[in-house]
DNA sequence: GGCGTTTCTCAGAGAAATCACAGACTCTGG
DNA sequence: CCAGAGTCTGTGATTTCTCTGAGAAACGCC
């Protein structure tokens, strides 16, 4: 089931109406804090826990819907946590959390159940995203809801992330799709680039402020390229997307 | 749950109709002194700390509806403030104050979670307008409440910083916007221009008052160009603003 | 290892916003 | 009707913000 907020963004709740929970494993305390935050602001119930133990116990007690989980634990090997939750949860997707170079092959063989992965250091937007998809494939939550964003004539698919503006094709690169979702997330909306730093690059990012500048410059040369313009500035406040209409 | 009161504004209020608490901690005496008045004003019940040992106590006890955290403070790290308030009050919103030259020195992910920040020097009604956002997003207030101020045919909304007189759009800068803000929140009522001056410009402005007549002008300009006049002034007294029927 | 693509920094151009100043205007009380 | 206080607004200097081109570095793919 999905609803529409006050803030105007379509939630993902389950067939009862409540919210999905999401189980949060990761033994830096700073990344669990990070995750609650942007989590619960999507609506989800979030519980957290730095360690294996802790998360078994956690999953036995929150039965949630989704887990996030860290590969690299201090007290035993994410594989066995994976397993012993399995055992507790045998139909909840997980997204695990790896290191850039850990080795592919075996995450690639993890995920091939219908879970997936990203890498730190990671997008919110990402990771959202990828939950979002997961617990919506998974029948945690109702399955009318779909994957495609629209404003005005521009549309977006989040599954195979093909963009459209009146029906014709556009090619993005990554982070110009996950600057474009943002906006279109949250359409009408007037969104600082401190809060657009904050959700499209990773958490990591420690460079010029001007990066969002320079990509809310790309998209408008593909998405607005001699039509009527959707992306709007608001000098001094930020950037907002809406339909070209008015 | 919003309410009218007896001079005329619109206010927010808790689902059971108790006064919506802030709590607001820095260490700077004139600060929370300024702010608590501010906020005391419309309608909020405050309480405010000088360090992060006194924000925790006070989050405790007082179990606010949202706080306003400086990220400077001199007992410990703004971070570790902000993860033990998390503790304690795990979905309330914060509202952070920062220097303006810390911008670059990562505020990273604090918008994350759909708080929000603000920078020293800041204007009150900017920050009264954040503050409004977060606690209305939060769902601490009813969410009925909504961003869009009303007066006569003139519509301005909060979330999209968009203005329309008569259905028509009107483009206007930061400071007119905000300056039309606070009349918008405030119709029927006269404002004089120390008023004006103390809650739309930054505290440490120190510049003349004729600002205010200045942007009062560009206002007319902008909303009652060829209109029925809705800016009135009264001589001596101050602006005021209200429906142009009369 | 080489090559095309993507990401990002830097810096300058250009546009927009802010504000001081000063003269014109308006209202009010005598 | 006048004087003075109060208000309005044109001009332009200055500051601030935004956009974008050029190129360096990192990345991914064969």
């Amino acid at each position: 089931m999905t609803t529409t907020s006050p803030r105007g963004r379509t939630e993902l709740l389950r067939p009862d109406g409540s919210p999905v929970r999401v189980l949060v494993v990761d033994d830096e305390l700073s990344i669990t804090e990070l995750l609650s935050m942007a989590l619960r602001y999507e609506g989800w119930q979030i519980r957290s826990a730095g360690d294996g133990q802790g998360a078994i116990q956690a999953a036995r007690e929150f039965r949630p819907d989704a887990v996030v989980l860290d590969m690299m634990l201090p007290d035993m090997d994410g594989l066995s946590v994976l397993g012993r939750l399995r055992r507790e949860l045998p139909d909840v997707p997980v997204l695990f959390l790896t290191a850039k170079d850990a080795l592919e092959d075996r995450i690639a063989g993890l995920t091939a159940g219908g879970d997936d992965y990203v890498t730190k250091p990671f997008s919110l937007e990402e990771v959202v995203a990828r939950l979002r998809g997961l617990i919506r494939r998974s029948g945690a939550a109702d399955r009318r809801s779909d994957s495609v964003l629209v404003v005005g004539d521009l549309t977006l698919d989040e599954d195979s992330h093909e963009v459209c503006r009146g029906g014709e094709s556009i090619h993005l690169t990554a982070t110009e799709f996950e600057l474009l979702r943002f906006l279109m997330r949250n359409p009408r909306r007037v969104l600082s680039k401190a809060q657009i730093l904050d959700r499209v690059w990773s958490y990591d990012f420690g460079g010029q402020a001007n990066v969002v500048e320079l990509y809310i410059s790309y998209l408008r040369r593909k998405i607005d390229a001699g039509r009527e313009p959707m992306i709007h500035t608001r000098r001094g406040a930020g950037y907002l997307i809406k339909p070209g209409v008015s």
